[in-house]
DNA sequence: CAAATAACTGGACCGGCGGTCAACTTATGC
DNA sequence: GCATAAGTTGACCGCCGGTCCAGTTATTTG
């Protein structure tokens, strides 16, 4: 017995919820009780289908990267594999930061949740988001350009999504623009 | 009356075992009361002294950034006036990471707490480091490179500080020479 | 040196949080 | 239809950031 029709039907509506909440509120006034009574559910659901606030928030974030994510693995040039390394990394924080702007405030909740002692990821698991976007990023990096330190450079580049002037920036149109813009130019300058 | 000098002293041994307990401790695990017990103070004073979480890490950030601040305004070139943009934009990100290092975790907690609904900065207090940092670092942008979006790269490099790994990273002696490295390129790169 | 006063202190207290749990309900496979 | 594993729930727990005020103490003033 894998998961119950009505189980799965829950997990929608917490995820939605969840969903809605960020679009109103700055995450830290989304308080799971406050959730769970959005999705029509009881707390200890909420809990029970994502152990905790971060679960709830990684689930989110994955579901959302799930579509970039399989346009990397095995979609088309640019942003799948056959592109050459340079061009795969810009169109791949361009995507990055689409998925981003459509979650305002759904990084800055997964860091504060994060942040939590050492939280037990369940081994079943997928690996967090941020360490496949790390692996990505530092692979083409050092694809395209082998000299350099891939592992920091892609460690800064995807760091800098984070930060509240960032988030903020990202959240509204023109924004989001400016960001990905400034970071093409980062990344191309030290690409040449 | 300013300030009694009991309350100074008060003041400085709040500030110390804060010190104290980030060396030893994830930020999360720093609890208000635990600082006023590391300190011998009461809960009261901490809160009558700093305001709030937020204010006590933002004194802390303070304190420790002065020095840099100082060399900065009125010190020797390359890192005070008189050195061209460049030269003294990559001595201040040097000096930046070089604050940021000696306080694991600080920035983090400092994070979490600025995270809090709209904290209440009062109006006589220094405007938070951030903002410092960021002015200063976008204005050098601009003056070694004009077409560049400065504001937006400014947030660019001062975010990619923040982040889990990042601060991981930098503790290590190593780490911070590479995250430094790593940010020099960035930021070389960007201005040629 | 007192007396007056304003600043400082501390800890009981508050609302709310994330997370747990044991009793109860329900979908599902046979 | 029935057994049972899975799901659901909300009262409950410990803790946290922050408030408050009665009591204490450094400082100023005459």
């Amino acid at each position: 017995m894998a998961e119950r029709a009505d189980a799965a039907r829950n997990r929608q509506a917490i995820l939605r919820a969840t969903e809605e909440l960020l679009t109103r509120l700055p995450p830290e006034q989304i308080s799971m009780e406050r959730v769970a009574a959005a999705a029509g559910v009881g707390k200890g659901t909420v809990f029970h289908r994502f152990g905790s606030r971060a679960g709830l928030m990684r689930a989110l974030m994955q579901e959302r990267a799930m579509v970039l994510q399989e346009a990397v693995v095995d979609g088309p040039p640019p942003l799948g594999p056959g592109a050459p390394a340079r061009e795969r990394l810009l169109a791949f924080v361009d995507g990055v930061i689409e998925v981003v702007s459509r979650n305002k405030g759904l990084l800055a909740a997964l860091d504060h949740a994060e942040a939590v002692v050492s939280a037990k990821i369940p081994d079943d698991d997928p690996p967090p988001l941020h360490a496949i976007w790390h692996r990505h990023i530092a692979g083409l990096l050092h694809e395209a350009r082998p000299g350099l330190d891939a592992d920091v450079t892609a460690h800064l580049i995807l760091a800098s999504l984070h930060s509240d002037p960032i988030q903020r920036l990202v959240v509204t149109g023109e924004g989001a623009a400016r960001v990905a813009a400034g970071l093409r130019t980062l990344i191309t300058g030290v690409l040449d």
